[in-house]
DNA sequence: ATGCCGCGACTCTCGCGA
């Protein structure tokens, strides 16, 4: 069996490249991030038509998740138990908008968690927060959204032949090499020992990094921002990564990032990354 | 060539992203 992830940056932008990932890989699961589109804007016919079942939460035109199989596609969540919510509080001085705020009881659940069981293995489609600065309300999100997700796949992880996935865009980088320059993330997110060590904490949870463990180069990255050259200059990130259960680690064979995605107009900014599993 | 940011929307500018 093969499952890929993919940022993909907009599913209708890249619906062409996204129908191409999966012919050639012969993709059998592909775990969606940065649908940008709402469930009923989703292509679900161009994926019929390519033979794929597909689920999708999608609410705005952020976020945005989705799983697609040709392997069955069952027991579909649309958010992980205890997912947090976000929405900006708004500032004590505002006394207009902090009475909105307190109206709001529970923030929205925002769309970045799908999980479906796809050939006996539960796997999770995941758009990790940003973070967007250290310090920030979206910041204290982010690691309240991973750790959470944590201790719910703790659970998840406890019958010892549990095939479970956890595949996507974790917005972490992990080791100063995942980076083309680590000094040039010194006081923002993504490198904070916080979120380091809140992405390190699902190996304590019964989890495998299985997409390191199969590709440790120093600077394999996944990640390229469009601006100031950064794929020319090969000035990227490593963070998209895949935490499995020891029963599907054990069943990985190789992984592949597919770096060739990144060239040529109308590319994602990442690319994807694929796992082949043995039978 | 892999080339100077891209996407979506309450579009003519902004929010968001890493």
């Amino acid at each position: 069996m093969r499952i890929a992830t993919w940022n993909v940056n907009s599913l209708r932008a890249r619906l062409d490249r996204t129908l191409g990932v999966l012919e050639r890989w012969d993709l059998d699961v592909l775990a969606i991030q940065e649908t940008k589109c709402r469930d009923e804007q989703f292509p679900v016919g161009a994926f019929q038509e390519a033979g794929y079942e597909v689920a999708h939460t999608g609410l705005s035109q952020w976020n945005g998740v989705a799983i697609a199989s040709r392997v069955g596609l069952e027991d579909v969540a649309t958010s992980f138990p205890g997912q947090p919510g976000f929405a900006k509080v708004a500032k004590a001085d505002d006394d207009a908008a902090a009475s909105d705020a307190l109206l709001e009881v529970e923030p929205p659940v925002e769309a970045r968690a799908i999980g479906a069981t796809c050939g006996g293995v539960r796997v999770w489609s995941l758009y990790v927060p940003h973070g967007r600065a250290l310090g920030d309300q979206h910041y204290e999100y982010k690691l309240t959204w991973l750790r959470n997700l944590r201790d719910v796949a703790r659970n998840w992880a406890a019958e010892p032949d549990a095939q479970v996935a956890l595949l996507g865009d974790w917005n972490v980088i992990p080791l100063d090499t995942d980076v083309y320059d680590v000094a040039d993330f010194a006081g923002h997110t993504h490198v904070s020992q916080p979120e380091r060590d809140a992405f390190a904490a699902f190996a304590e949870a019964g989890y495998t990094e299985v997409t390191r463990e199969h590709v440790p180069a120093e600077h394999a990255y996944t990640y390229w921002d469009y601006q100031r050259l950064a794929f020319p200059k090969n000035r990227g990130l490593r963070i998209d990564f895949g935490w499995t259960t020891p029963a599907v680690a054990e069943r990985v064979r190789t992984v592949t990032i597919d770096r060739e995605e990144r060239k040529g107009k109308g590319a994602s900014d990442h690319v994807p990354v694929i796992l082949e599993l043995a039978d």
